[in-house]
DNA sequence: CGCGATCCATTGTCGGACAGTAGTGGAATT
DNA sequence: AATTCCACTACTGTCCGACAATGGATCGCG
C-alpha cells in the first residue's frame, strides 16, 4: 500500500535562488543602496551555474528590488517605485479585460483621499510642482495641445504630495490606464475648462490646507469624468487597453 | 565641434525580447490560454541564443503573463492574478517602510467600496463562500485559534464578490500586509467577538443586497482596527514587514 | 477502442568561451 | 600633492554545445 505521495514539486533552481536573494533583501541583510555580489560570486556561494544565477537575477530585477544605476554595471539594491510595478499591474488589468467603470469606481474612492491627505501633508516643493503643472496645463489648453500627459502628471503629483506611499502604489497603475482615455472625452466635449478649474480649486485647497475642500473638489472632478463619458456617448463598460487582435 | 551625443542606451537583448513577448501578449497576438512557442523556436525567430530567450522568459513569467499548468512543461499565456502581483507590491511597501497608518488609510477608502459593490454583485456561490468563512471563523474563535488567515480570506472574498478586478488588484497586497498585524491587536484585546459580529453584519447586508448597510458596517469594521491599535497601545506609525536586520 | 510501452521534444542545468566595457589603480603630468 | 591619463582587471551580456530528466505524443498491442 503506497502512501499518498505529494507530487514532488521540483522547484527549479533559478526560482529558489531568486527567492533567496529577494528574501535577503526584504529582510534587510543586503541594505538598500548596497551593491549585489557579482554573478560569479553568487554562483559560487549558492553552488549553481552562472546561467542559473542570471535567470534568478532577472526575476529579482523585474520585481524592482535591484537595478542598474545610470549606465553602470553593478546592480544596486533599491526599494521598488510605483513606476516599476505599475506596468505589471496594468498588464494584468488589460488581460483581465477590466472596464473603465471598474477603474473609475476605485478612483472615486481613492483620489479624494489623496487630495485630502495632500492638503494635510504637501511640502512647499510639492505645491510648487503642482502650480507648475497647472500653468503648463493652462498653456496646453490655450494652444489645444494634448492634455493627457499633464493630467496624469497632476494626479501623480497629488498622490505624491499625499505622503502615503501605499496610496501611490495603488493609484499609479489605475491612473495611467484611466486618464489617457480622457482624451476621447476631451475631444468630443470641450471640457478642458472644467478640468482646469477643478485642478485650480484642488491646488488652492491644498495650498490653504483645507482638507475638506480638497476632498470635495476631487470628488467632483472624478465624478465629472463619468458625466463626460455619458455626455460623449462613450461606454464605461469598454475594456481598457489597446485594441486586441482577434483571430 | 562634436554635437551633443545621446548616451547610447544599449538595451540588453533579453530585455528587448521580454518586451517583445510581453507586447505580443498584451496586444492579444498570443491569446490567453495559448501555449508559448518553445525556447528554441523563439530563439530562432528572434535570432538570439536560447540563453537570452530564457532570461527574457523569466521576466515575462515573473509578470504573471505566462505560467506552467500543474506540473506541465509548456508555458501558457495567462492573465496575471492579484496573487502574482501582490508579492511584488508588498516587497515595495516593506522596503519603502510604509506604515500601518498608510495602509489603513487606503483600506478605509477602498474596503467600504468593496462591501458596497459586493452587495450589488455577489453571486450565490460567493455568498456561500462568505458564509463558510464565517462559520470557520466562529469555530476558530471558540477554540482560540489564529484568526489571521481567516480574516485575510474574508476580506479577499469580499473583494472578489465585488466583481471589480481593479479593486481586487489594489486591495490584495495591502490586505496581506495589514491584516496579519491584527493578531497583535487580537492578542491584547479580546476583540474577536467584535470582529465576528462585524463580519456577520457585512455578510448579511451582502445577502440582502443592502449596499448602504454593507458599506456602513465595513466602515465601522475598518475603523475598529484603528481603535484596536490605540487601545492596545500599538503605534500605527510602525513600519510594515518583518524585523529588518540593521548592521 | 482503450491501454501501456516507446520515442521525441523540451526544459533545466551545466561548462566554457569571448567581446565590450565600467571600475580600478598606477603612471605621468601639472 | 592633486589631477589627468592610461592600461589592466573584473564583470556583464551573449553565444555555443552538451546532457539528464521528463512531459507529451506516438505507436503497437490486446
Amino acid at each position: 500500500m503506497a502512501l499518498k505521495l505529494e507530487p514532488i514539486r521540483n522547484e527549479p533552481a533559478y526560482r529558489i535562488v531568486a527567492r533567496e536573494i529577494g528574501d535577503r533583501i526584504i529582510r534587510g541583510e543586503i541594505a538598500v543602496g548596497e551593491a549585489l555580489p557579482s554573478e560569479m560570486a553568487l554562483a559560487e556561494q549558492l553552488k549553481v551555474n552562472r546561467s542559473t544565477v542570471r535567470e534568478a537575477i532577472r526575476v529579482v530585477e523585474q520585481n524592482g528590488l535591484v537595478r542598474r544605476r545610470d549606465g553602470g554595471k553593478k546592480l544596486y539594491v533599491t526599494a521598488p517605485r510605483s513606476a516599476d510595478l505599475a506596468k505589471g499591474v496594468q498588464a494584468a488589468m488589460i488581460l483581465q479585460e477590466v472596464t473603465f467603470r471598474e477603474l473609475w469606481e476605485v478612483l472615486q474612492a481613492v483620489e479624494p483621499l489623496a487630495a485630502e491627505a495632500s492638503a494635510r501633508n504637501a511640502t512647499q516643493e510639492q505645491i510648487d510642482k503642482l502650480a507648475d503643472n497647472f500653468e503648463r496645463t493652462r498653456y496646453a489648453l490655450d494652444n489645444r495641445h494634448n492634455l493627457t500627459e499633464l493630467d496624469i502628471e497632476f494626479h501623480h503629483l497629488v498622490a505624491e504630495a499625499s505622503g502615503n506611499r501605499a496610496l501611490q502604489l495603488s493609484l499609479a497603475p489605475i491612473s495611467q490606464l484611466f486618464y489617457p482615455a480622457f482624451y476621447k472625452v476631451f475631444a468630443r466635449l470641450n471640457a478642458g475648462d472644467r478640468l482646469l478649474f477643478a485642478h485650480q480649486k484642488i491646488i488652492e485647497a491644498i495650498k490653504t490646507k483645507d482638507e475638506r475642500e480638497a476632498r470635495a473638489w476631487m470628488e467632483r472632478h472624478i465624478a465629472d469624468f463619468k458625466r463626460g463619458y455619458e455626455l460623449a456617448n462613450l461606454d464605461m463598460e469598454t475594456v481598457v487597453g489597446p485594441a486586441r487582435s482577434e483571430p
